[in-house]
DNA sequence: TAGCAGGAAAATC
DNA sequence: GATTTTCCTGCT
């Protein structure tokens, strides 16, 4: 099925499917293509006007409009985080950038991956993954996989996830798609929960006594943001530490501070995971997960 | 809490 | 071609 959607707001589909956020988009000349609802989807930008096409009826104008979030006010976000002049710059140079409502299941088996990985080689983990357990879709004479179910993956022998690469990852991923096909996670609930809330549920509560393996305050605050709509959520990885360390020093606690200054190979603890992650949200407000995504696209270009 | 294992591809020198 | 780095968590 072939239809545009009409841009009536900032949008730039180059940044917003190249930030980091989202694993399996490939471009292909104009077009990126990548697989939403288990099918094949293709999108370029012309000016104010998306032009998609896809494999399944079901992704529609709504769909895209919802899965890129074109119906907030981008404009407001970005004057909310705006509040020096470090982010200003990332906002001018990677304007139009959005999150995006990623499937939350998806986004954590993804991002269990991305511990001790850098982008090219997360993407080939989770692009493995699914060749061997996605359901295969056609495409415009292609095939794709989807992301496989946590059922399929929860059944999955960790000898063969560490055949495709994953390394150390392999049993992670499996407890995970094991707690979310037993329903022991419940993303459903979480929408409707504060952020503090929500990421308590996701970190404890839904996974018994020991916390979810594989999983961190990091990983869990990856999947809040880019999947349930915890906007005010900061993932804070090895970029936006060097960020923290270089530009928003003033914001972090002493002892950390002259740490992160004295040693680049810092490594935060859980609680000054806690402690910077607090004070950097009580800067940016309740926006801050976009304020990290700029911020990461910008300390990303400048070492390139 | 500090230190380290885990693990292999990519970036850098 | 060797070394360092890489969107980290769990264990001791």
């Amino acid at each position: 099925m072939e239809f545009t959607v009409a841009l009536n707001t900032p949008f730039s589909l180059e940044h917003t499917l190249g930030s980091g956020q989202l694993f399996r988009w490939e471009r292909r000349g104009e077009w990126w293509f990548g697989v939403v609802s288990g099918a094949g989807f293709k999108v370029r930008q012309e000016g104010d006007t998306l032009r998609c096409s896809s494999g399944s009826d079901l992704v529609d104008n709504t769909f895209v409009t919802n899965y890129f979030r074109l119906d907030e006010d981008l404009d407001h976000i970005l004057a909310s985080i705006a509040k020096d002049e470090e982010i200003t710059k990332a906002i001018e140079k990677f304007y139009g950038l959005r999150l995006v409502r990623q499937d939350p299941w998806e986004c954590l088996g993804s991002f269990v991956l991305a511990t001790n990985a850098n982008i090219p080689r997360i993407k080939k983990m989770v692009s493995s993954v699914c060749s061997r357990y996605g359901e295969p879709t056609q495409f415009e004479g292609d095939t794709y996989h989807a992301f496989p179910n946590p059922e399929i993956l929860s059944k999955a022998s960790v000898p063969d996830l560490r055949g495709l690469g994953l390394g150390y990852r392999a049993p992670f991923l499996k407890h995970v798609a094991k707690s979310v096909a037993e329903g022991k996670v419940d993303f459903s609930r979480m929408p409707s929960l504060s952020y503090d809330k929500s990421q308590e549920l996701l970190l404890t509560e839904l996974f018994g006594e020991k916390l979810l393996l594989g999983v961190g305050p990091k990983v869990a605050d990856c999947v809040l943001l880019y999947s349930l709509g915890k906007d005010e959520a900061f993932p804070i990885d090895v970029w936006i530490a060097r960020v923290l360390a270089k530009s928003y020093p003033h914001l972090l606690p002493k002892s950390l501070r002259s740490r992160l200054l004295a040693d680049l190979k810092f490594k935060l603890s859980i609680q000054e995971y806690r402690r910077a992650s607090s004070s950097i949200r009580s800067h940016f407000g309740m926006f801050a997960g976009y304020a990290q995504q700029y911020l990461y696209m910008a300390a990303r270009e400048d070492s390139v």
